[in-house]
DNA sequence: GTCTATACTGTGATAGAC
DNA sequence: GTCTATCACAGTATAGAC
């Protein structure tokens, strides 16, 4: 592996696991084998290296969100977008940790920005979405309590030893349910009283 | 208001908004208009203002937790709960926030080594709980989803300005519901000694 | 209780040898 | 590409005047 795309790595892995703030370049020189100055080579400030090791997984997302928001809403849409934003997390722990993590704190990075930009684009569609102050909080909880299984909490290790296939499933099935209490036409034009199918 | 007692808010505030580690004392003294080392003279030193500021959140924690665990599980300890936890984040959505989202990168800093502990105690519970990956996936969504939500989001502003009693009650709502889903009689009505020693 | 002055350490970043 | 040497600066913490 270039030295290149290790410093990426194991600078995502350390952000993650000890903050932004909190990792020094000397450290990750360390954990790599390097000395501080060849990290700089490669990546030109601290900051960018935050960019590199993050940039992709923003991507992604703003790709998924893009894909909800220029589709009408439906049962359809909220099923996959649930499956998305799982396998989303799923692929992505470490970035997703360091969004749900430091996001806030982390203004004035430009990367950063961008993914709590995102969140706040989210967090519009789903108020859009519907009115009531519940199926708000519905949304916030299905989907802030999934990154932070997935991400953030302590225990998170228990998980990593989980098998995939199983861990994916059950957060689908969860998520799924959390939503479902949310009626669809509230925001669609959808006539279908369908509100009491289950996702 | 005493020096003590303001110092000790602002740096609540503040290791929350920025992260501990993100935050000096130089921006500490700045925003209470004191001097630096007036700060570390009501403060021995920084870790000792971090305890400070989180420690009676911390107490009250543990204090809910022991709660649970002293008593059989039941349906009525379960809906006990999910209204203390509703109430303790609450009240005490500056230290969730620092918590959830600093509490695995400050290792070693004793207070919060206490907090991962009691998050580490409430996994295990729940573990008991449940055997099934997914019913320990709802009580992690649940209660982790709901801390996101007030403490760790970057939009948490917006749920600042809803009614206190509107969202108390609709978030015991959801955390019941999610948890109603993980059936009480799967570990109370089993009779396997390890599931009675470790609760 | 609050301040100024100071000590010491660690930080991100640059220059230049190899 | 990687290193050593060095920079300017911010960090926590201490000492002592008032």
């Amino acid at each position: 592996m270039s030295s290149h795309e290790e410093l990426r790595m194991i600078a995502l892995a350390e952000f993650a696991r000890a903050g932004y703030a909190g990792t020094s370049l000397q450290k990750v020189a360390e954990l790599t084998g390097l000395s501080k100055s060849s990290v700089l080579y490669h990546f030109a400030s601290k900051e960018a290296l935050l960019e590199a090791a993050v940039g992709p997984a923003i991507d992604r997302m703003g790709q998924i969100l893009g894909t909800i928001e220029g589709s009408p809403i439906g049962l359809d849409r909220r099923n996959e977008f649930v499956t998305d934003f799982v396998d989303f997390l799923l692929a992505h722990r470490l970035e997703v940790s360091i969004f749900l993590n430091q996001g806030p704190s982390l203004v004035d990075v430009p990367v950063v920005d961008r993914a709590n930009e995102l969140v706040e684009r989210l967090a519009e569609y789903f108020c859009a979405y519907t009115p009531t102050v519940e199926g708000q909080l519905r949304f916030g909880i299905a989907l802030g309590g999934a990154a932070y299984i997935l991400g953030g909490a302590p225990g998170a290790d228990r998980n990593s030893e989980l098998p995939a296939a199983e861990l994916r499933a059950a957060l689908i099935t969860i998520l799924s349910e959390l939503l479902a209490a949310v009626p669809v036409e509230a925001a669609a034009a959808s006539t279908s009283p369908a509100a009491s199918e289950a996702l």
